[in-house]
RNA sequence: CGGGGCGUAGCGCAGCCUGGUAGCGCACUCGCUUGGGGUGCGAGUGGUCGACAGUUCAAAUCUGUUCGCCCCGACCA
């Protein structure tokens, strides 16, 4: 491809709204463009990129017995109505009616419309196990699209769906697609983690996520390089430093106007771990008492998942159930649910008096207050590993993918049965698995840039080589360019020429901030002597070889 | 949905406070120049100042409403 024949709109600039790198670097050198809050045009060089992580997650999925089909983006409401997902899903959901007035929806994910296929066409077990899988648009009305192309309300995923027999099937079904997805990401020159994760309103039992580690990214994982423990933050399991042992007999201590942790800390001279914080939630089932360490946060997904969904109490509403101003509430005494976290067990604290303006000291776990006991505390770097003792990290990461066993919680309400060996009828056991390919897009260059732009890892880069003439004047160099553009392309590289009439520096600049892995700068007096340069991107190193060793000498280093 | 910020040429911005001819840099077009890291000079093109309403002799500027975009939070198959 010459580069006066294909479209890269390249900016000087910085676009003023972008934040994220890899949306500044997508804009600037012309990969793609916005046309409202998380829609985003794909430019030519943007379509090159996702083109070619599309072909390895084809050949992959395939390589798993995947077969790739094409679903409908505009599904009617019934089928999401069979399985209750249209009343839960809320907001997120595209909603609209046809001319005839009937409830339809926009894809946001495809469990409803496979598990349909699936209950009419799969009879017998002798018709599974199967995995379907495609690669299409999805559309969620996010309520904050963010950072470029890496939160967008329409987005190209590869979902694909496993159906078994037997539970044992599934958990093939699931191997086969987390070592797949290890192999995608590795080819797309990605570092990634595996991780734990929250199967939320998917359901089933099991889910893991792959996160690629970037400040852009949205989510944060617990990371433990001993065991290899690896869990998203919502869910994962720590054990917070030990607070020292105290001694203190049980007193209650004066302590005006002081409500927060942090202010009675301050004023007893007393180290915030231990303390007792006391946190009261409505839930939809009454008022929950929740207890964390001092030093803690509560992580209220996990309390939520213990309690269902609740919201901070008022605070009226902590005068009216505990009887005490918010500030000097604590756990002794109290007939309200209490759910604490299993740091509190040991040790001996101090917290609310549940007595305006006092404070109690000498508070031990089980003598003095009972609670259902759970880990409901965010795991923060430092903290050590359930499994091992070992230390966690913590990191910031984007979600490249995800995988969940779902079990039947599709196929039953949907009615997608077949007959077993015995001629039982049973429900298929399901598992379905994502894939965005814009977001490993956007990882690659979130994990690999400089100053200059884009360093594109070589497999998913929009061309393998830019030729870079430097002299579009002289003939010799124009010569010598296409020739190694005839050979190149003979070899069945991609190659991008650049024949602009151009300056050398803005050649250099744009071939820098585009971030084809591979230069080969064509100078006028290299050329006369049958020369050029090949230029490393990453590294910056250029060698300097001879005309005829061109072809040799990239194809034996790609 | 809550909080904050911003809408002036394709991009980056000034002008607004204190109302009176719409500006700068880059990009773009033409000419010359230059030719290994966004060359230099000259001449040009391009704007309903997000929209609507109000105040005023006069509104980019003041007031109100509204729309859009970004960030933080909530939410997130």
């Amino acid at each position: 491809m010459r580069f006066s024949k294909i479209f890269i709109p390249t900016l000087r600039e910085t676009p003023a709204d972008a934040e994220a790198v890899s949306h500044k670097l997508m804009l600037r050198a012309g990969y793609v463009r916005q046309l409202a809050a998380g829609l985003y045009i794909i430019l030519p060089l943007g379509w090159r990129v996702l083109n070619r992580i599309q072909a390895i997650l084809r050949e992959e999925m395939n390589a798993i017995g995947a077969q790739e089909l094409s679903m409908p983006v505009l599904h009617p409401a019934e089928i999401w109505q069979q399985t209750g997902r249209w009343d839960t899903i809320g907001d997120e959901m595209f909603r609209l009616k046809d001319r005839t007035d009937r409830d339809m929806c926009l894809g946001m994910t495809h469990e409803e419309i496979m598990t349909w296929l699936a209950a009419r066409e799969i009879r017998s077990y002798r018709d599974l196990p199967q995995i379907w899988y495609q690669i299409q648009t999805k559309l969620r009305d996010e309520a904050r699209p963010k950072s470029g192309i890496l939160r967008t309300r329409e987005f190209i995923m590869k979902d694909s769906y496993s159906f078994d027999t037997s539970t044992e099937g599934l958990e093939e079904s699931y191997r086969l697609h987390a070592e797949a997805y290890h192999r995608i990401f590795r080819r797309c020159g990605l570092t990634f983690y595996q991780v734990e994760s929250d199967p939320g309103m998917m359901g089933g039992a099991t889910a893991h996520e792959f996160m690629a580690p970037s400040a852009a990214g949205e989510d944060e994982v617990a990371l433990c390089r001993k065991c290899g423990y690896a869990a998203n933050v919502e869910l994962a399991l720590s054990l917070p430093p030990k607070a020292g042992e105290m001694d203190w007999p049980q007193e209650e201590v004066h302590t005006p106007e002081k409500r927060t942790v942090q202010e009675v800390s301050g004023f007893l001279k007393v180290s915030p771990d231990h303390f007792i914080k006391s946190i009261l939630v409505i839930s939809d089932r009454g008022p929950v008492l929740a207890l964390v360490r001092g030093d803690q946060e509560l992580h209220e997904k996990k309390l939520s998942k213990i309690i269902g969904d609740f919201r901070p109490a008022q605070k009226a509403e902590v005068k009216e159930l505990l009887g005490v101003e918010a500030g000097f509430i604590g756990p002794m005494g109290q007939s309200v649910r209490r759910v604490a976290d299993s740091a509190l067990r040991e040790g001996v604290y101090i917290s609310g008096a549940n007595k305006a303006h006092y404070h109690m000291k000498g508070i031990k776990a089980e003598r003095d207050f009972s609670a259902e006991w759970h880990d409901i505390h965010t795991a923060k770097a430092g903290d050590s590993c359930v499994n091992c003792g070992g230390a966690l990290a913590v990191e910031r990461v984007i979600e490249i993918g995800n995988i969940f066993k779902l079990g039947t919680k599709y196929s039953t309400p949907l009615k997608a049965f077949f007959l077993d060996e015995n001629g039982q009828e049973r429900p298929l056991i399901m598992g379905s698995y994502g894939i965005g390919p814009a977001r490993i897009a956007a990882a690659a260059i979130e994990q690999n840039n400089d100053k200059d732009g884009i360093v594109w890892p070589k497999s998913i880069a929009p061309f393998d080589i830019e030729i870079l003439p430097l002299n579009m004047k002289d003939a010799k160099t124009i010569e010598v360019a296409e020739r190694l553009y005839g050979e190149l392309v003979a070899q069945r590289f991609e190659i991008l020429m650049d024949d602009r009439d151009e300056r050398a520096g803005v050649k250099f600049k744009d071939a820098d901030l585009i971030g084809i892995p591979v230069q080969i700068i064509l100078g006028e007096k290299n050329v006369a002597e049958g020369l050029v340069e090949i230029k490393d991107r990453r590294t910056k190193e250029a060698v300097k070889v001879s005309v005829d060793e061109v072809v040799k000498r990239v194809t034996s280093s790609s």
